[in-house]
DNA sequence: TATGAATGAGATTTCATTCAT
DNA sequence: GATGAATGAAATCTCATTCAT
């Protein structure tokens, strides 16, 4: 309340300063995500907080520090949750499969969330640390609670005999593609309504398969 | 064009200026791919090519020539391979799928295919008009074919009733995310013999599920 | 006069807005020395200073007025000291001479001293005022000084008939070297022990010369 | 020859460039001389070498490689004449120290020579490695070859017995003071009349002191 | 064809200085 | 009086691109 301009001129800067970080990560994002990180120009995350050049470097130390400010904030909520909420699930494997891909889904239709794997992806080759941190993070933490699932599945005899680190790729991959498509080519259907349709028929092929007839094991 | 030997007779063993261009792309998808299109300087693509600054510049008018050229050089073959070799195969679409699946895989295992999408994505923000030309030229020639696989298989009763338009997500899916995984994180068996496992296991999950027991329809 | 304490009662050990610029002064001669003007930055006096930059800006209007006031505070008491002291005293050249340069090592000796005349002598190119005030208020107190002591010492007999103007060279020259070595380079002794035999030396050479045997006239 | 602008538009840039470190360092040498090294754009630098701020980076990597060029390009020579020249001199101590003090002199005479440690003296806190590098390169060459001079002439009982390295303050002491003066308060003769009449007077009171009479030893 | 030399146009980063609280 | 927040103006350094040879 108090951070917000009231009129449109009266505050023009000044504001609390506490919620400053949090502008200045949006902004980059926001231009990181459209431009890369190399052809975003400080200048122009400035503008889109709303603040001057100077100030972002009264924030964050250099243009760098501001894309690992972004990774750093993605991050955090994801290690907690990621081991808790899957693995301390107790129902079926099937039921534990759906709840994450609802989860991702979720997670997907923000453009906000989604844009950081992809920002990663792009800058992973020049800033091998920040790909190392998010697979520590992010990618290291939520694979082997899926395989896990998978294999207690398969103990279970709910699940038929996969490779279960193998098997991941069919769970998540075709979220992956999904994602793919909507951000880089501006193809597909992001919206709830479209995301829906699309978790169900993943759901139904990835449970159950595109052959016909029973399988064989 | 430009690029093809001029005369047919003294072929033998030329290398010199016909070889010139192929091989200041190769510089440019060397350097493209760890740094990113804007980190790269073109003094680095004359470096690794062998040759000065300015004689890049001879056979390539700017530094975004290269990238489009390198996209250019990447997309041709995939054009005519893809309708043709597909579409026009006659077994079971069981069969069909495996092969695009082989053939993906024998291209991934070559890092200098891979990674024209990896650029692709990561440029894609930037440079539009080359993402709508890669979606055009690849993208929109691979997915519509596997669609109609998918499509035959469902009308012959050999598949069972999926939506195929977002079933393509389940065959190239896994694929994707495979190769995001080695590319990005280093992480992963590129090795013929481990994309031959991973092959099989995708293969068996996409078509008989991960659930055991038959199917409902 | 602004620094001065206004009322003359609440003297006891005020220490607070009094003491304040002086303060400063000592943390920017510090910085000054250590890093030469330009490269000093308020934020660094302030920091020694412990206070805020702000609060630099509270007691000098910009940088500059922070070396003026530190050439400032230096020369008033040189001023006063030089005329009076020197040009008064009655006994011999040689008693004057020595003593002069004896009060000259006991300033030496105390770096904050030492330190003014090396960053006049630093920063005179970029502010010919500052270096013609210094020159005006300390220099061209004491060089006149000194000659009229020569003079007169050769006058009375007691000196050997030299050029007063030049000679100066050779009695304060020697003692400049000696602080440049310390100052500049780290070398040489600044102890009061050392700077006691150098001192002893300097008079002997200045006064009978490096050579054996009586002088021509 | 070829090196030369013919006229005086034709040619414009593109000299042979054998020549241009040489004169991106004359340009540089002035500018720190006349504002210092931080208060020195790289832009003035390349103004006054008429070439533009790229074509400095083009030869040096850095506003410091410049000032390291600077006391190298200094330094060189004096590192070869200093014991050569002074030590295996086979006169008199007098005389040695007379050729010294005329060396000396003329080189003060070139202000580009005697710039070269006005600006390690004022950078010298700045930049230890520079002072340090100067110091070893230059001040340790020639202080222990005078001192080496008069320990010999008291030895040979041609000087009196002084401590040398004492004195040594005594015979470049006043030159350093005349130099000062000069070229920090732009006052003093620095023509070689001035320097003659200087010198003369010098080397008088060095010799033989200011006081009349014999001295004891 | 090939290149060394040169530069204009920027990019990141710094810092003296101001101002509302 | 004291300061945290903010910024305009610059300074260093980079790089795609050009051109004479």
């Amino acid at each position: 309340m108090t951070d917000e301009p009231e009129s449109s001129e009266s505050v023009r800067f000044r504001r609390r300063a506490g919620a400053r970080p949090t502008e200045v990560l949006d902004a980059a994002l926001q231009c990181f995500m459209r431009d890369g990180f190399e052809a975003t120009r400080v200048e122009d995350i400035a503008k889109v907080a709303g603040i001057s050049k100077a100030t972002v470097y009264l924030y964050f130390p250099s243009k760098l520090a501001l894309l690992e400010g972004l990774i750093h904030r993605a991050v955090s909520p994801v290690a907690k949750m990621a081991k808790t909420s899957i693995l301390q699930f107790e129902g079926s494997a099937q039921d534990a499969i759906k709840i994450v891909l609802r989860i991702v889904c979720t997670k997907i239709s923000d453009p906000d969330v989604s844009a950081i794997p992809l920002i990663v992806m792009r800058e992973a080759g020049r800033f091998p640390d920040i790909a190392q941190y998010y697979y520590d993070e992010v990618i290291s933490q939520i694979l082997p609670a899926l395989i896990a699932v998978v294999d207690r599945g398969i103990a279970s005899g709910e699940l038929r005999d996969v490779d279960a680190n193998l098997s991941v790729g069919n769970i998540i991959g075709p979220l992956v593609v999904y994602m793919l498509l909507a951000t880089v080519f501006k193809t597909g259907d992001l919206s709830p309504k479209g995301l829906d349709a699309f978790l169900s028929n993943h759901i139904d092929v990835l449970f159950h398969g595109l052959v016909k007839g029973s399988p064989k094991s």
